[in-house]
DNA sequence: TACCTTTAGTAACAGATGTTACAAAGCATA
DNA sequence: TATGCTTTGTAACATCTGTTACTAAAGGTA
């Protein structure tokens, strides 16, 4: 039974019939970190609505080259899906839970419906698309704007806050993967940083000073 | 009047009552190439309907550096406005003509209304939601995969295909712009591009040869 | 034509990032 | 402890991009 965390992230949101029709249709899954929740590719059956933990979101290019997006956040304004998930279509996205995650999966058909029926959701779709917009025009300011040095401390400072700890679990190449770039270039960056006194560093962890 | 131009590019969309209502509230603008039509941190009124022309949306960084982030094509699949146009937000983006350009403008208030009132515009509303931020994504890609020539050329190769014509009239310096680098780099580039064949350059005028 | 402004070409250099190769340190386990 | 795998540190170098400075060419105008 999920009724109470949905209650509790959502009941603020939608209205008592609405609440009812996704206790009803929706499914609760609960997913470990790491595990992925969509491949680039696939088929959009489902829309999640993120009750707990934190996704990220990945781009990938013809060579297999990887990107993170940015990360839904637990409690975040209301983590909408993916930037894709009406019509049919197929996701452009990859989607790994960053940590352990509950999430509601509710079918595409009823989203559909729910458009139509309910003001609220309708309000919370368009809200959650202007979000997600926002997000991706952040990650443009990153990759246009900044250098390498910055993007990194951004992104250990993004990921301490959606695990919630300064101690970050990661190593260089996995964090490498994350910026397109090198794990050369990430333990050069990360050592400057150390020596910025911004983070300080053992193996396989990150603990960021500068949050 | 512009009824005929308004039939001709969305009254295979919308109903005959919403093309009542739309021609009843909006207006049209006519705007010349190189005109601003909004600015960052402007607040946003209208929400334009593309009827012929391009239109570029810029983003900016504090220091007031500039990056194209797409084109809104004519004829596109019915260019929707901005990314965000949804209850009394401000713009993150600038928009310019990049053409001449015929524009209607529907009040925000009218928008929000059609959205209960009318299926088809608030399919029109998530479909265009959807392109921009496939539009975002692309850019993303090139920002983040792609080096500074293979972007030149794409940008050469988008920006003849909106104005539908191989001739391109810009200086180096408006392209660095666009491209957020220096026009040393655009010069040298653009040469490259020449020798191996792919474009031809004239003073204020460059040919793209490999469309 | 002479002059001026705008635009483009080029060299020389600096800095950031990517690559390769190898060594060293940390950790697990036989 | 000895061994092997994973992770990190570092050097040396290549390449890409950005910067400065100067020259040259194109076009407009007196």
């Amino acid at each position: 039974m999920f009724k109470e965390a949905l209650e509790q992230h959502y009941g603020f949101l939608f209205e008592p019939t609405l609440m009812e029709e996704i206790l009803r249709f929706g499914s609760l899954k609960k997913v470990a970190a790491g595990q992925q929740l969509i491949e680039i590719g696939e088929l959009i059956t489902h829309m999640p609505l993120l009750l707990s933990g934190a996704i990220k979101i990945m781009r990938e290019d013809d060579h297999g080259d990887e990107l993170l997006l940015y990360f839904i956040e637990k409690g975040d304004t209301c983590a909408m899906s993916f930037s894709c998930c009406m019509g049919g279509t197929k996701s452009d996205i990859r989607a790994v839970a960053e940590t352990d995650a509950e999430i509601i999966m509710v079918p595409v058909a009823q989203m559909e419906s729910w458009m139509g029926k309910y003001k609220t959701w309708q309000r919370f779709v368009l809200d959650s698309y202007q979000a997600r917009m926002k997000e991706l025009l952040h990650t443009v300011d990153t990759l246009a704007f900044l250098r390498m040095d910055d993007r990194l401390l951004k992104h250990l400072q993004d990921k301490a806050k959606v695990i919630g700890d300064d101690h970050i679990h990661a190593t260089h190449q996995e964090i490498a993967y994350d910026l397109h770039t090198s794990r050369v270039v990430i333990s050069r960056l990360l050592k400057k940083l150390e020596n910025e006194g911004k983070i300080s560093m053992h193996r396989n962890d990150i603990t960021v000073i500068d949050l």
